[in-house]
DNA sequence: GTTTACATTTAATGTGATTAATGATAATTT
DNA sequence: AAATTATCATTAATCACATTAAATGTAAAC
């Protein structure tokens, strides 16, 4: 339910119902951002906690949620202490999403999420080269049509740029790798949002390069899928690197 | 504080108290091996569903948290139904425990485990040649030796070979490559309990392979750790197969 | 003086019941 | 026939109470 939310929270910024996942989100949020300093305990019994707004039974559950992605511990009478950064399922999609926030987002995070991209996405993408049905190649096709289509809307031409990786790593058929697709949709939004201003041509040069990958996909091409979407993810790094 | 169990389950095989973990670790058994099918609607407010022995809050947090994981939706009036699998978060360790029980894991995701560790490991091997300082080569080293003086103990040679990959990862300073831990001891669990008895010779080569890989780590041979990881994980990939 | 044993205390856990909100289905009306 | 309304089953949320377990402090014993 989580990330549910986290599709549909930026159309949806007012949560009428779930006061629970409200919690959650709003605990999470406090957690990757540190509001809630590791170590600390969170009295959970006082009214303190019960401040966000929602009853004790809620929050209750909403500390079992975060627990569940590693980043409280309960235990009587130490109390529920919020766990060392260590112990996070970085990989769990909310857990991303908050700790990615580009309010306070560590530059290192990002470089870490980067050479995670540069790990995966170019033997993903010669995977789809190699297994991609029909359906997969219609998928990714019409996402890139819609990124070609979207240049002038920033909002929507992301959208498509990350239906493009999704539908990438839909296509290797490997029910694990297609997982990613909450790590690269985290990049990808919170590289925009950092306001990372790409001039026109590099733009250019990175729809091209889409183009080229899908063609390879199409084709059979592992070899070359491959190539090129690790030159994409290299200049990205390098971009993001002088900048950052 | 459910990974905390994975890590203590064998060693505790009775859980006093903590009624809501034991179902968070029943109820995501029973959805991963099938007892609970895909699209199935739970009856949450019947007795029927508090047959686990526990009270109906404790599963109502069982049940947020396995949403938490992307195992369960709830929606009014329509239910809370079991997701389909490819919305589950494979990348959690407790989900990825549950799916892969060697009672009814499926070979396809052994393969799609081994296929992720052919694309994690040898990069990360090779972060670790670059980047490890030398408490993470102590930590390998150790974990090493105690897999060179535990080949009697099939467990205690397992736990070795788990911390030796984990110090691998956590060498790599990546913070999110580092979480792949879990999948990796996740996956090397399943293999010795599916019975994949080893010819002795295989288990010396395989030693060896650890021995040259650690060696090459340390000595920062960055691309000699990448080509020995590959091997290693090639072997494994096909001893695998020829057997599945 | 150090250690062990026991009782106390405090916060989390578990249980039950009750009320409110939600959304899908069915029925009714135009 | 389509749209609106009414109904009803189910989840969501909160309250109040009982239980459990661990940490602290006190006292006794070695």
């Amino acid at each position: 339910m989580p990330q549910e939310n986290s599709q549909t929270s930026a159309k949806r910024p007012k949560i009428t119902r779930g006061q629970v996942i409200a919690a959650v989100d709003t605990l999470g949020q406090g957690i990757a951002n540190g509001t809630y300093p590791q170590g600390s305990t969170l009295a959970i019994e006082q009214e303190l906690a019960a401040s966000l707004g929602v009853g004790r039974n809620a929050l209750r559950e909403a500390v079992k949620v975060l627990s569940g992605k590693g980043l409280i511990s309960t235990a009587p009478r130490s109390g529920t202490k919020i766990r060392p950064m260590s112990d996070w399922n970085m990989l769990d999609p909310d857990v991303l999403r908050w700790h990615a926030d580009p309010e306070t987002a560590s530059p290192e995070f990002m470089l870490d999420l980067i050479e995670l991209r540069q790990i995966i996405e170019p033997r993903a993408a010669a995977l789809a080269a190699e297994r991609a049905t029909k359906a997969d190649l219609a998928e990714i096709l019409a996402a890139y049509e819609d990124m070609a289509n979207t240049e002038a809307d920033k909002q929507e031409h992301l959208e498509a740029d990350i239906r493009f990786h999704t539908a990438v790593l839909k296509a290797s058929h490997n029910r694990v790798l297609s997982h990613f697709r909450y790590a690269i949709s985290t990049y990808l939004r919170a590289h925009v949002k950092l306001g990372k201003e790409q001039s026109k041509s590099i733009n250019n040069d990175d729809l091209e390069r889409h183009h080229k990958i899908a063609w390879a996909i199409a084709s059979g091409q592992s070899k070359t899928a491959y190539q090129l979407t690790e030159e994409m993810l290299q200049t990205n790094r390098l971009h993001f690197k002088e900048e950052a």
